[in-house]
DNA sequence: TAATATGGTTTGCGTCACAAACTAGTTTTT
DNA sequence: AAAAACTAGTTTGTGACGCAAACCATATTA
């Protein structure tokens, strides 16, 4: 098999750290440990829909964990970036920069 | 009218600009004046018939200028970043910067 | 004149991001 | 105690759009 993922360590972008909701999402996480869905989701302005369904791919794909309680009777869902969340993020920006940066450098 | 389009100057990452190919294509351009279709679509390594399409939609947008003219009997088409097209890109990284640097700095 | 190359454009399909509708349970009101 | 409204999300329907493949027009070569 020959290694060219959506993610891997090729020079593209990977879609889904790339996509505008997820790259907030991403970079809000990024910033601490856990956190609410109530707060990524004030924070970042996205729809509940959207909140919920972008997590899921996040935790599908293994860049987000997910933690559901029950506080005051009430559902708690928490969220954080995982190591390969986090590196793989670090990777986004590093090519991000180096594509915009221009290819001769 | 409520100034809050795709591109305006709010904190969102303009979608046109965003996009991973269009990023490739604009980031190319930004680098010099006139350039080749030939020359884009290697350096990028697009497919010929995406890079068409996305040109067609970056000068519907007027971030890109388009220059036709045959050469030794072929068709030669160039392209060039408008002003508006150099300052949306401008703008563009900047409003990275801030979003994926954290809420708070 | 048939094949091949060059320089693109158009088309069809599959994915996916979004808003809207829905679910499940809790608290408040009447 | 039933209904209404609120909390905390999840599921669904659909339109937009990015991609590869097919196509087109002209020029060159065999």
């Amino acid at each position: 098999m020959s290694r060219s993922a959506g993610n891997g360590h090729n020079g593209t972008l990977d879609p889904l750290i790339h996509e505008s909701s997820r790259l907030m999402i991403i970079s809000v996480l990024n910033e601490g440990p856990w956190m609410e869905f109530g707060f990524v989701l004030t924070t970042t302005g996205l729809t509940k829909g959207n909140l919920s369904t972008h997590m899921a791919r996040l935790v599908a794909a293994g860049y987000v964990e997910e933690w559901k309680e029950f506080v005051d009777r009430k559902p708690r869902t928490s969220y954080r970036l995982t190591r390969r969340g986090r590196e793989a993020f670090r990777h986004y920006q590093k090519t991000w920069r180096q594509l915009t940066g221009g290819k001769m450098r």
